[in-house]
DNA sequence: CTTAACTGATATTAATATAATATCAGTTTA
DNA sequence: TAAACTGATATTATATTAATATCAGTTAAG
């Protein structure tokens, strides 16, 4: 079990280094070079951050792109719920109306339980609480 | 993320099924039509749990499956353990010596946190508990 | 003593999700 | 007008998960 995907992780990368870098506009090029994520790749990551406000970007020479809240007032969960989603359960039969298989059900209620709390551990945790963390580093 | 892979439920099913069960072997065919999981897949999924000890076989006609500990012995995250391995954080960095990147070492504690808050949830799930709720429904 | 119903072991394929590249059009600045 | 960018989208690669298939060996029962 993965908590993070890698897209979700590079996200996390990128809006702190544009949260660290004032209200200037930092490149995708740049962005890519100092946390090392797959250029193109972050180019695809930057797009949807851009559809879910997170970012806003400038065009062209110069260009790039500036976080568009103070950073503790974004969570690790609304970056996981662009990348893998809702949280979900096992696979199973979640639509269906009426769950078909017992023993399922007998889980499920379960691991919505797991599944809220781990949401609600992500919810806890902000991009201003990780640059705090990352500022001790140094 | 899924919290659960198909193989785990199809094994917490199994499982389940001959907790139910009495001491009677139990085939493979049987609780591949009682519990809807593709024949082949199950016996894979069987083969495990014995390698794994959760269950004891007996070849030949009339053979089949048998559990081999009391369902109050036998907790969900073992099961998650055989089949989707230990819980793993986000792919990044870790087998490394020294984390390349400092924003990530910076989720990382969070993360194991997370993580360790899951291990424990579904470490306290037992089949017996699951069994309660089960006759519970009927 | 042979056949039906089973497990053991393992190989193969299919389906899906994740990760990474590639391309081309349009924008901005110097 | 060229260099350095983003927008949009298509393509490919890789890994993981799910499902099938095959064949050898075992057991019980007629």
């Amino acid at each position: 079990m993965k908590l993070l995907t890698k897209n979700t992780d590079y996200a996390i990368r990128a809006l702190l280094r544009l949260a660290r870098g004032e209200d200037e506009y930092i490149s995708a090029r740049q962005i890519s070079e100092l946390e090392k994520i797959p250029y193109q790749y972050l180019r695809l990551i930057m797009q949807e951050l851009i559809k879910n406000n997170l970012i806003e970007s400038k065009e062209g020479k110069a260009g790039g792109f500036k976080i568009t809240k103070p950073p503790d007032e974004i969570f690790i969960i609304d970056i996981i719920r662009i990348f893998q989603g809702n949280l979900q359960l096992s696979d199973c039969m979640f639509r269906k109306k009426v769950c078909p298989n017992r023993s399922n059900c007998v889980l499920r209620s379960e691991l919505l339980r797991v599944e809220k709390l781990v949401e609600n551990e992500f919810s806890s945790i902000s991009l201003q609480s990780l640059l705090d963390k990352l500022s001790k580093q140094l």
